[in-house]
DNA sequence: TGTACATCAGTGAACGCGCGTTCACTGATGTAC
DNA sequence: TGTACATCAGTGAACGCGCGTTCACTGATGTAC
């Protein structure tokens, strides 16, 4: 038989290019098909169905996504020092595969409801640590979700300012930038 | 003839709580017309298409937006003074017509690229208030559009969590703490 | 090394379905006289 | 006030289309002997 890996691969790739550039619902079986120089049924080969698909794209990139921020904040250390480097992670996470972070940027609202109940997304890692350092002193006390929701804003809406070419720059040439404002507001 | 004046509302009104609470893609014009007490014929008459539909709603919800932000960002005041209007005018935005507001949170991206080039949309507004209040010496000189996401990313943040029921309060509630955050990114 | 066979990635043609949309028609209501 | 007419909001039935998906089939390649 034939080695499918790299048939499996290219679809995936190009099934996340064409995602990001249309948006999911803009791209069809067919679309995906042709673009990985493929006939639609050979997805079929693949995946059970395009919502599959679809799934398997966002969750293999959200778990590897959620592990490599579990990696930063998980070791002991001031909280600041932690979310700096977590800010920094996103940065290069944006830098290494900007298809894949534009995906898991734009797909999160209509994905992340098929996510478990209290999974250890990046979010909740954050929000996490944000209470744990409100409990121990280290930053202002506050509502943890609030300032969550805040440190979070800013690196995203930056990340969607660069997608919709309102900034130039990627995220990671301006991680400092990134890092400072969020101190701003954990001060 | 019949006055198709509370049709029309009822249409409008039923197919943006249908789009927030499905998403647009998920929505057809056979479940507005359900949900409308109409046959899916009668929208034709109102709008010459689905897709001339949510332009619609897009286009008037982000006109009176728009228009708002620009009211109470235009006077001549300090800037921290206009901004801290223009968080809490959002935040009343959305205490007053909350699926108007998440609708216009939710369909932005996909909404947005149909907006006329260099319009004053509320983005604007912020962005070229922070890009004169840095060149006078008001907040710290850094990049405008950085500084601007970072502001914008903490109270539509906010909104996001408060869509998905991560954070409970609305805006309007959160109002002052929102203002504060966003003090201390400009300090 | 050569041959027979098994495996399964990929194909081609077709399927039923729900979609957005059209259009001749209906009938309630406002207007003219 | 009563009647004839014009208007047009709303309808019912149908349209073609592209969609996701199915499935019997093909044929390249690995394996057994």
């Amino acid at each position: 038989m034939r080695d499918g890996t790299e048939t499996h691969a290219r679809i995936r790739r190009e099934a996340m290019r064409l995602f990001v550039a249309r948006g999911i619902d803009a791209v069809s079986i067919r679309d995906i098909a042709e673009a990985s120089g493929v006939r639609p049924s050979t997805l079929y080969v693949h995946w059970p169905s395009r919502d599959a698909l679809i799934a398997d794209l966002f969750a293999t990139g959200y778990a590897e996504y959620g592990r490599r921020v579990a990696e930063v904040a998980g070791p002991p250390a001031p909280f600041r020092t932690r979310f700096a480097a977590i800010v920094r992670l996103i940065c290069q996470f944006e830098a290494e595969d900007e298809i894949l972070f534009n995906f898991l940027l734009l797909t999160q609202h209509r994905q992340l409801s098929g996510i478990p109940e209290g999974a250890a997304t990046p979010i909740e890692i954050i929000q996490q640590a944000v209470t744990a350092a409100m409990a121990g002193g280290e930053i202002p006390a506050g509502d943890p979700a609030l300032v969550t929701a805040a440190l979070v804003g800013i690196v995203l809406q930056t990340a969607t300012f660069h997608v919709y070419r309102r900034i130039g720059k990627g995220l990671n040439e301006m991680a400092d930038q990134l890092v400072a404002l969020c101190m701003k507001v954990l001060s």
